[in-house]
DNA sequence: GAGGAGATCGTCT
DNA sequence: GACGATCTCCTCT
C-alpha cells in the first residue's frame, strides 16, 4: 500500500491549466481505513469558467454548479447523458469558478473492489492483464464507476480532506512528458488545447 | 479496428 | 422540450 499525504487547498487555488498538470501523477484515494482504492491520475481537463464557453460554469451559477463557485478543492459531480457520472475538482484562479475533469487512472490498490463496481468479472489471474486493467478507469464515467462516484453522495465533498473518503493525495511520484491536447466530447471552445495527459501511458482513454 | 446507434434523465430554455 | 465534458454493444470491413 502507498502512503500518501493530501494536497492543501492552496494547490487548488491557482489557474485550472496549472492545477492540471500538477495533478497528473498524484492519486485519488476512495474510502478509508484499509479499505481503500486507490488510481494515479494518468490523464485530465481544465475547464476556466467564465471565459470557457464548454464549461459548466460559463453560464452563471445554478443550483447544479453552485460547487464550481464555491472554496477550491472541492468535488463536482454530475450527471452526464443522464447515465454517467463524472468528477472534477473546483480550482479558484482569482475568483473565477474554474475546474479540473478527471478522464482516466491508473489502477493503484483495490483493484478487485473497482472491477466488481464497473461488474467486471475478475479472476486472480487477470489482476495484472493490461487490457482488463485498461476497462477499469480509463475513462471519466468509468473511473466514477470504478470508485463508486456519485452526485448525491461526493457532490460538494472535500477533496484536502481524508476523512470526506474521496481526496487526492501525493505519494512522492513525479510526473515527466506530460502532453498537451485537444480536449474530448465537447463543440464549444473544442479548439483550447485543455486535455493533458502522461505522454506513453497505457491508461490515457484516448491518445 | 472503425464507425454508428441506443440508453436515459437532470438541467436549462 | 431539447440536449449533453459517455459507454457499450453490434455490424461491417
Amino acid at each position: 500500500m502507498v502512503s500518501a499525504r493530501p494536497l492543501a487547498r492552496s494547490f487548488f487555488a491557482r489557474d485550472p491549466r496549472q492545477v492540471a498538470r500538477s495533478l497528473l501523477g498524484k492519486v485519488l484515494v476512495r474510502g478509508a481505513g484499509t479499505r481503500l482504492r486507490v488510481g494515479r491520475i494518468v490523464e485530465v481537463e481544465a475547464y476556466l469558467g467564465a471565459a470557457d464557453a464548454a464549461a459548466h460554469a460559463a453560464a452563471g451559477e445554478t443550483t447544479r454548479n453552485a460547487v464550481l463557485f464555491g472554496p477550491p478543492g472541492h468535488a463536482y459531480v454530475y450527471l452526464s447523458y443522464g447515465l454517467h457520472y463524472c468528477l472534477n475538482v473546483s480550482c479558484m484562479p482569482s475568483g473565477d469558478a474554474g475546474c479540473v475533469l478527471f478522464r482516466a487512472l491508473e489502477p493503484v490498490a483495490g483493484i478487485k473492489q473497482m472491477a466488481r463496481s464497473r461488474e467486471i468479472e475478475l479472476a486472480a489471474a487477470d489482476v495484472r492483464d493490461p487490457q482488463i486493467l485498461r476497462r477499469l478507469a480509463s475513462g471519466p464515467a468509468r473511473l466514477c464507476q470504478a470508485l463508486e462516484i456519485t452526485r448525491p453522495r461526493d457532490n460538494g465533498g472535500d477533496m484536502t480532506a481524508p476523512k470526506s473518503g474521496l481526496w487526492i493525495g501525493d505519494d512522492g511520484f513525479r510526473a515527466e512528458n506530460i502532453v498537451t491536447a485537444l480536449r474530448v466530447g465537447i463543440t464549444k471552445s473544442a479548439e483550447l488545447p485543455l486535455r493533458y495527459y502522461l505522454a506513453g501511458n497505457e491508461f490515457v482513454s484516448r491518445r
